[in-house]
RNA sequence: GCCGGAGUGGCGGAAUGGUAGACGCAGUGGACUCAAAAUCCACCGGGGGCAACUUCGUGGGAGUUCGAAUCUCCCCUCCGGCACCA
């Protein structure tokens, strides 16, 4: 009988499906595991990339299970979002159905891969059972005043026709369609994600050991703490104070000019007093840097422009008067939106000054003893160096000036010390249709009214036409649009806005550990049971996105008495892109392998084996039609063995042979590769998630089974437990064929409930060692002997051999070193 | 520019101080077959040698050590992240 992978897996689905075997329930007598994947955006067909994912998470669950946990298994669609919006267009549909018959096609799919999913938990963000738990978390936090509206310089993407959240950003470029980004002037809602900022870094160290090294170390970045003071300068003129960030206070006696962002709200005042001519080419000066995009205005390497006020401030340390510029490269939403310029020790300040002829004072010099000249200096001088023209601090050492010296601006009032991070607020609102209605409304009387709970969900429209990206269709939907106020109940209009996708994927592993519930978002007790997850899995792309988004979730749910954890992922696997020719797998480079057809042509086991196989979970993973291939026929070795041998197998049933009992040598190896075997496969997988040494194990094992010459009824004794062995350490990666072939071996019990493997440490010992006779360090012999000889024993027995004794004949032996089991080195003169 | 990570056969990769190249892919030779496929057996880093064997070999260079792919320092290359963050 062939292999016929078709038939087998879908029985196995069938059968896992109506014994309800992978279906978790809270029990705090069990010791739970929380396996979880990052669920997909419903784009239309699983891709590669996916299917590397879960298989990853479903070894993991399969495993665990066997191991006695209780393990919550599950998978949802993170199903709001603008390809939906772009997908009714072009195919003249609905965001809701395009979105609904993508879910149903991915979810056989998943089905047809055969990963052992809790489906009752199954969560999907863009129904109202689901988005009316967003809204909900969105009052609390308004209550709670981590919502707010502002009006302020934003990110916008004219492509998409909506404005994004710094993380969203990347190279001044949307992350979704890779156009430019620009600011714009906008109210729009925020998260104070930033009242989470230190505690966000704090727990990176605290709590994360489990993470990538590398994600750490981007999250740490993103959030970006620099310690600092702020100090303010008087500007006598317009009777103002300006505030500064600086985090070198040390060089405040080297501040030459003041520069302000554009957007400073003192340039609105600077313009109204100035004189006519002045206010043209302030307008003008404007205007040109507005017109510049996000990539041209954070570009280090773009010219600096900068336009000079007839403004001055005073230097609080010295009292000089120093003019005040207007520079394109000054940050609004970093600091105060104003630096001080040192120009001699800041390269940004340098390359203005240069420009613009702003006269440079040093007032750090280097270390060797060279006196810098502001006249002539080539570039800032960054480093650490001894203090100069800076009255009382002269002759200090950088890392002393900086501490001294706002210790000294402290107690004169001149600054203040100050932490500043580069984290923002998160801007959550999206002028898109398909996504979270956000629960406000706008009364003219009452202003900006949050929808009443027992009114929730705020439904979104089902039945719309898209007509165009940029327009939602919510602005044409009088019956959405208008309601009345749920203060004074007069009219009032609804918030036409959406929530940002990844406010659903913040939350959505709380409700798989309590789906369904309409009464809270989900039960404290199963969140308490549950929570955090035990082991994340997912892309790296993810890193200061949703990573960072659900982290501060977590801390909120819990400020809130909502639950009890303060970080949702204590372990984090990132797994590596699908490449084919030497490019990530990709619709636009039309270089996808579809894995339907795959499937179709080999089976979900050898897919999966496949890609387990390929490469380490971290590790990019290059695809390859021969290694799939390759795969396949080693489940057909596999099969082959069992199916031919079925009789004997069975004849020897399940009586285990202890070491103890067997004398041929053949057969006290074999035995002893089942328990290697069981102990290594066993460590690959649970200790260092490397699947494809697990897997070579596992096929070295098959080959022993295939080589063992021995008919005796000790040997098939051997044989079945061989095979029972490899069967089950299998079946988490391959869980189809490894259930057919045990069910064939006459097992009644399915192999998924079967508790995996305990590898006897008794057969693991050794009774012979190679051990390797070394001169100088260099292979020259490799001898076979008893193991557990001593040191001093090994060393005699090896010294002794003729082999080695010709070796160093004419020679002088300085010194021998002997490690039992393994080698004895020789070194010689 | 700053911060990470990685360089091992023809290829994916093993080995984290002790036999470099497990396992697989590709390749070569052979068996079976009328033939092919499938399967099985043998070989499979480079040089030298009929062979036993020998020598070189983990990006390059130095160092530590009886012994280094592995630890330390310098350099080169590639990949990733951040990037005018004051």
């Amino acid at each position: 009988m062939p292999y016929d992978f078709d038939s087998i897996e879908k029985k196995w689905q069938e059968r896992w499906s109506a014994s309800h075997c992978f279906e978790a329930e809270t029990d705090p007598s069990k010791e739970k595991f929380f396996c979880l994947e990052m669920f997909p955006y419903p784009s239309g067909a699983l891709h590669m990339g996916h299917i590397r994912n879960y298989s990853i998470g479903d070894v993991l669950a399969r495993f665990l299970r066997k191991n006695g946990k209780n393990v919550l298994y599950t998978i949802g669609f993170d199903s709001f979002g603008m390809p939906a919006e772009n997908a009714a267009i072009k195919y003249k549909t609905k965001p809701h159905d395009w979105t609904l018959s993508n879910i149903a096609y991915m979810t056989e799919q998943l089905k047809r891969m055969g990963y052992s999913y809790d489906w009752k938990r199954e969560a999907i963000t863009c129904l109202p059972e689901y988005y009316k738990w967003n809204q909900w978390i969105f009052l609390q936090m308004y209550k709670r005043g981590i919502v707010f509206q502002k009006e302020a310089p934003v990110n916008w993407c004219e492509h998409c026709g909506t404005v994004l959240a710094n993380e969203q950003v990347e190279e001044g470029c949307c992350w979704r369609c890779k156009n430019p980004v620009t600011k714009k002037n906008l109210k729009q809602w925020f998260i104070k994600i930033t009242d989470y900022a230190q505690e966000l870094l704090d727990d990176i160290e605290k709590d994360l050991g489990g993470w990538p090294e590398r994600v750490r170390i981007m999250q740490t970045n993103w959030i970006g703490r620099s310690e600092g003071a702020k100090l303010s300068f008087k500007l006598p003129e317009l009777d103002y104070e300006l505030e500064a960030f600086t985090t070198r206070f040390d060089t405040i006696y080297g501040v030459t000019f003041i520069a302000l962002a554009p957007e400073h709200e003192l340039v609105k005042k600077m313009h109204t007093a100035m004189s006519r001519e002045d206010a043209e080419k302030l307008d003008e000066f404007i205007k040109k840097v507005s017109s510049q995009s996000s990539i041209e205005r954070s570009d280090a390497k773009a010219e600096k422009l900068g336009f000079k006020t007839p403004f001055y401030g005073i230097n609080p340390v010295n009292g000089k008067k120093i003019p005040i510029w207007i520079a394109n490269y000054i940050l609004i939403d970093y600091g105060t939106g104003a630096i001080m310029g040192v120009p001699a020790h800041d390269t940004r300040d340098f390359d203005f000054c240069r420009k613009y002829n702003i006269p440079i004072i040093p007032v750090i010099n280097p270390e060797n003893g060279e006196k810098l000249d502001g006249a002539t200096m080539k570039e800032a001088f960054t480093e650490d160096g001894i203090a100069c023209n800076s009255g009382e601090f002269d002759g200090m050492k950088t890392s002393e000036a900086i501490k001294k010296m706002i210790d000294w601006g402290e107690a004169k009032g001149i600054c203040k010390r100050e932490v500043n991070f580069k984290l923002r607020d998160w801007l959550i609102s999206r002028q898109r249709y398909w996504g979270t209605p956000i629960p406000f409304v706008y009364c003219d009387k009452c202003g900006v009214v949050p929808v009443p709970e027992e009114d929730l969900p705020v439904r979104l429209p089902e039945d719309v036409e898209v007509k165009e990206v940029g327009h939602s269709p919510l602005l044409d939907r009088p019956d959405f649009l208008n309601t009345t106020c749920p203060h004074c109940g007069g009219p009032a209009v609804r918030e036409a806005d959406t929530m940002d996708t990844f406010f659903c994927s913040s939350w959505y592993f709380d409700r798989y550990c309590s789906p369904g519930d309409d009464k809270r978002p989900f039960e404290k007790s199963d969140v308490d049971y549950w929570m955090p997850v035990d082991q994340y899995i997912g892309g790296i792309e993810h890193a200061c996105l949703h990573l960072i988004y659900a982290r501060f979730f977590a801390k909120f749910l819990t400020d809130i008495g909502l639950t009890e954890y303060r970080e949702p992922f204590t372990r984090l696997l990132t797994q590596g892109m699908v490449i084919k020719d030497g490019a990530k797998m990709s619709k636009s480079l039309g270089n996808t392998v579809d894995p339907t057809e795959i499937v179709k042509k080999y089976g979900a086991d050898t897919v999966r084996l496949f890609i387990l196989f390929a490469a380490p979970p971290n590790n990019d993973l290059e695809w390859s039609d021969r290694n799939v291939e390759g795969a396949h026929r080693f489940l057909n070795r596999v099969w082959r063995y069992v199916e031919e041998n079925c009789e004997n197998l069975k004849a020897y049933g399940n009586k285990i042979i202890s070491m103890d009992e067997i004398k041929a040598p053949a057969l006290r190896d074999f035995k002893r590769k089942i328990h290697t075997t069981v102990d290594s496969v066993t460590h690959d997988i649970f200790d260092e998630k490397q699947f494809n040494t697990a897997i070579a194990r596992l096929m070295e094992l098959t080959n022993a089974i295939y080589s063992l010459n021995d008919a005796s009824p000790e040997a098939w004794e051997l044989k079945r437990e061989a095979v029972n062995t490899l069967l089950n350490c299998l079946s988490p990666f391959c869980p189809h064929i490894t259930e057919e072939l045990w069910e064939m071996l006459g097992n009644e019990k399915m192999l998924c409930l079967e508790a995996w493997p305990a590898a006897d440490k008794k057969a693991m010992t050794l009774d012979s060692v190679t051990v390797v006779g070394q001169i100088n360090g260099k292979v020259r012999g490799k001898f076979e002997r008893p193991a557990g000889m001593s040191k001093e024993e090994l060393e005699k027995s090896i010294l002794s051999e003729p082999f080695m004794i010709e070796k160093i004949a004419d020679k002088e032996i300085v010194k021998v070193i002997s490690v039992p089991n393994k080698l004895v080195n020789i070194v010689v003169k």
